[in-house]
RNA sequence: GGGAGCAUAGCUCAGCUGGGAGAGCAUUUGCCUUACAAGCAAAGGGUCACAGGUUCGAGCCCUGUUGUUCCCACCA
């Protein structure tokens, strides 16, 4: 047998020693490359491409985990089994770190040009882009690395181009000066979803207008008084009966003094503070809207980078105006006079005081509202009228209903749905262009000349209509644009490849809920456009890793966990165990040291176990089960271990990867090692034979499958053990899922055995409430109920390894009872343990008291249902009968518990 | 303002289609028993948030209440 190496496996699993020598072994051998089989429907997922800005945090973990468990699952099934990493280019947040280097060394973007900053970045992206790749591979990812993609590859950005200029021709893009939300600090235009709401503290100033006609001053209320230069009306609601006599009025702008309407409109709502509200078109978006329905010029007050405007900046609009290039839905820029270069924020400290001076500030009261903010810097955002591109949302959100209305995408789990649905039923159009460099470049040329648009595959150099020079749009892509293609991208479309062919659409898609509207959504729209197919079967949502006091996980705080540094401490397989058992889907975690540590010593548990088996292999021959010589513990631990296969296998197909995980948890520990394991030692040691051989047939072949059933979870300790095995012939563990079908299914001897344990659980209780020393062996004397003799009788062995027994009495029923015993009624028999001058009479009447209290309640239960007309005619029979047999067996021990208890009462 | 989740042992959480309340950690007790002290054996500990309802039967289904977390939303 020089298969088995020898006994180098040491006492303590060291997951370091063998992690990443198992995991080249498995990327080398092209494991993780699918076996395309055009007969066989494959199993898909691309992975949620990290950004190349990363470094591997928890979080990710978490992310892959659920994918990895299902990835090893479906290939050890045999399905064809493919899954696409990758990373994102990020543009923003890339970009960001880029300039901060650049900062450092005393340059900014600008100054570098366009592309030298790109080439800087792609450098970086050389530099950086890789450490993620290489650390996730310590999770132990089996992802098919020879497909890796990067979403500016040049076959990504292909498909970006492509995916533009067909919503583009089809009218779904197009390019317009709207309401959007600006970063000052990041300086870009962001998408709805970009913008993240804080409650913040602020004030609500209560100003008064001058109505013109009237002389009466109008109040009103804002939270932003720096926009006010930049209002065109005042909006009252026509129904508003304390107004009707203002409609057709005019209020005299205070500050600015200049004359503007007062319109009637639904905004304005009169529960709402006095009803009044002020209009800046340029700055607020439902002030845009109203602007919209009365046809209000458009004001602009701040420049792009949170200042007030001034001479310049209007001079410069005015130019523009004059030269005709500025379209007709642009604002006018206001020189704002003495505040203009102000902050913002400068700005409203001083038009408050002027107002107060000028008497027109009627009170300030303190507000807590929810301010939009940029989900990359939390800055707060800047709602401005600006000209971007946009994707036309609502002939896309269709269809991306109807899937999850259909039932062709599901969500797993279903609570998402609502999330999604609602979501794509209201979203508004998606600002798609980002006033950055480092990204995919927005492939839109403007004529210099004639000022034509041209969006094409490939770029031009001149106007295809007039011959003059054209210029490209300088702004690039939303970042998730590109990622909303990733699940045909990664495969090669918009050609027709066979990957793209066999592999398209992918079955699962999984990742955070807190990306379903960033990324999710828009994978299933662009899917379903570019392809016309739903891009996956099954959305698999999970939740946040939070720390142990349920605090998310940050660098300020501290409290984050260092993958990389935990699966040094503790190995790769205790990490991912940790993230998936009892684990219910989509929702959140909480990581600590301790809870990985305990699944160190479970994989501990696993090594110790694998040890005890192989180390009892030595001489051994393997030759199959021989049924026929099977012992009633080896017919009971088949039957859990094929109960397992069962269980295990369905809650994976029901993609329940927690409650599997529980389950394999709980049959290595508790079944397994605690008692097989021990029993096991019975037969190995035994003189003869037979026993021997079959319980070591027995020990390797659960062992070999609960490794397998494992394998998912801990891959590499399962792996390593595996190669240790006897007849794996250099296979992978991976080769092969074990068949859910019950090969030895033997509930009868199984219920035996259970009877059998349940009387050595009571031995070792007793022991244990008594104080004896375990090496203090006693004899037990057993009554057996009817049809235990034979059992009990055949697992004296059992009781001398697992009970302390020197060895056991049988006793017929009717036999007198063993004295000064300590003694228990069980469901099997009557138990007795003389201990002599151990037994305290008083102690064992207590404890049989409490036995009979027990019983009763038991007794009690059961003679109450079954009495219940109601369940005796609408439960099903066999719970009824169930309950009956159950009375029945209850009655007998309680007769016999209330004989031993006269009998101790007459020893007092 | 709308929506969702959660509320089960001291702590963190499972509990899958309704049928006698579970695990890990922590605590207490006894054990270095020839796979494992990162271990073994045992014990204590719960009105399943509250109030109704449906049902023969509710931790689970329905309604409401309270507390808590999160998401969405243009509350000027």
């Amino acid at each position: 047998m020089e298969k088995q190496q020898e006994f180098n496996m040491e006492k303590v699993f060291q997951p370091n020693q063998v992690e990443s020598r198992i995991y080249d072994m498995w990327e080398h051998s092209g494991a993780f490359q699918p076996v395309v089989d055009p007969d066989k429907k494959p199993f898909v997922i691309v992975m949620p491409p990290p950004n190349i800005t990363g470094q591997l945090h928890i979080g990710h973990a978490l992310d892959e985990m659920p994918q990895d468990v299902l990835i090893r699952y479906h290939r050890m099934k045999g399905d064809p089994t493919l899954w696409v990493p990758g990373t994102d280019h990020a543009a923003i947040a890339t970009e960001v770190k880029v300039v901060d280097a650049l900062r450092k060394e005393g340059l900014t973007k600008q100054q570098i040009g366009r592309e030298a900053f790109l080439e800087r970045t792609w450098a970086w992206k050389k530099e950086y882009g890789g450490r993620i790749v290489r650390q996730l591979r310590k999770l132990g990812v089996s992802c098919d690395w020879t497909r890796e993609r990067f979403t500016m590859d040049e076959g990504l950005s292909r498909a970006v181009r492509e995916t533009f200029v067909r919503l583009y021709e089809k009218g779904l893009i197009y390019r317009g000066s709207r309401m959007i939300n600006w970063c000052p600090c990041c300086q870009t235009s962001l998408s709805d979803a970009e913008v993240e709401y804080e409650a913040k503290d602020g004030n609500f100033w209560h100003i008064l207008y001058p109505v013109k006609e009237t002389g009466e001053l109008l109040e009103l209320a804002t939270t932003r008084p720096e926009t006010m230069l930049g209002d065109t009306a005042v909006a009252i609601n026509p129904e508003d009966p304390r107004y009707a006599h203002l409609h057709g009025c005019h209020v005299t702008l205070p500050l600015v003094n200049k004359e503007i309407p007062i319109v009637c409109d639904e905004h304005a709502d009169m529960e709402k503070g006095t009803g009044v509200v002020k209009i800046t078109p340029a700055h607020d978006p439902n002030d845009f809207e109203v602007g919209k329905r009365h046809s209000l010029p458009m004001v602009r007050v701040f420049t792009y980078d949170g200042y007030m405007t001034g001479a310049k900046e209007a001079a410069e609009n005015a130019e523009l105006i004059a030269s005709g290039r500025a379209s007709v839905d642009e604002p006018t820029v206001l020189d704002c006079g003495k505040y203009a270069g102000m902050t913002t924020i400068d700005a409203r400290k001083a038009i408050v005081e002027d107002l107060k001076a000028l008497g027109l500030l009627k009170s300030v009261e303190p507000l807590n509202h929810e301010v939009g903010t940029c989900y990359r810097c939390h800055t707060t955002v800047e709602p401005m009228v600006s000209k971007q591109w946009f994707v036309k949302m609502k002939p896309l959100a269709e269809p991306a209903c109807q899937v999850v209305y259909d039932g062709k995408l599901r969500f797993i789990p279903e609570r998402f749905e609502k999330t999604y649905l609602h979501w794509m039923e209201n979203t508004r159009d998606w600002c798609i262009s980002r006033q950055l460099w480092w990204g995919h470049r927005i492939p839109a040329f403007y004529c210099d000349d004639c000022g034509e648009t041209f969006v094409t595959r490939e770029d031009i150099a001149v106007c295809p209509k007039c011959g003059r020079p054209v210029h490209q749009d300088e702004d690039v892509l939303d970042t998730w644009f590109s990622s909303a293609l990733w699940p045909f991208s990664t495969l090669g479309w918009p050609e027709q490849t066979e990957d793209f062919k066999y592999f398209y659409p992918n079955t699962v898609l999984s990742c955070g809920y807190d990306i379903i509207f960033f990324w999710l959504a828009r994978m299933v729209f662009s899917g379903i456009e570019q392809t016309g197919e739903c891009p996956f079967e099954v959305a698999l949502m999970h939740g946040l890793v939070r720390d142990a006091l349920g605090r998310k996980m940050s660098k300020s705080l501290g409290n984050g966990i260092d993958p990389i540094e935990v699966i040094d401490k503790f190995g790769a397989d205790a990490l991912r165990f940790s993230l998936v058992m009892g684990v219910a889907p989509g929702s959140d975690i909480r990581m600590s040291e301790e809870k990985i540590e305990s699944f160190r010593n479970f994989a501990n548990k696993i090594w110790n176990a694998s040890r005890f088996v192989l180390m009892n292999l030595q001489d051994f021959e393997p030759r199959g089960i021989d049924v026929s010589k099977l012992s009633i513990a080896d017919k009971w631990i088949l039957t859990r271990y094929q109960d397992t296969v069962r269980g295990v296998t369905e809650n994976l197909e029901n993609y329940d990867l927690g409650l599997a995980a529980t389950k394999l948890y709980d049959f290595v520990w508790s079944t397994f090692c605690d008692w097989y394991i021990e029993i096991a030692k019975q037969g190995l040691y035994a003189e003869e034979g037979d026993a021997k051989q079959t319980t070591q047939e027995v020990l390797l072949y659960v062992l070999t499958g609960m490794l397998k059933l494992l394998h998912p979870y801990m891959p590499f300790i399962t792996e390593e053990v595996y190669s240790y095995l006897p007849n794996v012939d250099g296979m992978l563990i991976s080769a092969r899922w074990p068949e859910p079908k019950p090969e030895y299914d033997f509930p009868a001897e199984g219920a035996r055995m259970e009877g059998v344990m349940e009387v050595i659980r009571a031995v070792r209780n007793l022991r244990a409430e008594m104080n004896v020393q375990p090496g203090r062996r006693a004899t037990l004397i057993l009554k057996p109920h009817e049809g235990w003799r034979e059992a009990l009788r055949g697992a004296e062995g059992y009781f001398k390894r697992l009970a302390s027994a020197s060895g056991i009495e049988l006793l017929d029923a009717s036999a007198p009872n063993p004295e000064k015993s300590a003694s228990v009624v069980t469901e099997t028999c009557e138990l007795y343990i003389p201990l002599g001058e151990l037994v305290d009479v008083a102690k064992e009447l207590k404890r049989l008291a409490k036995d009979l209290k027990g019983l009763l309640g038991e007794i009690a239960r059961a003679t109450g249902m079954l009495g219940n007309p109601g369940f005796l005619s609408k439960a099903p029979a066999h719970l009824v009968a169930a309950e009956q047999e159950k009375l029945a067996t209850n009655k007998l021990l309680l007769e016999k518990l209330r004989a031993r208890i006269a009998e101790m009462e007459s020893l007092k």
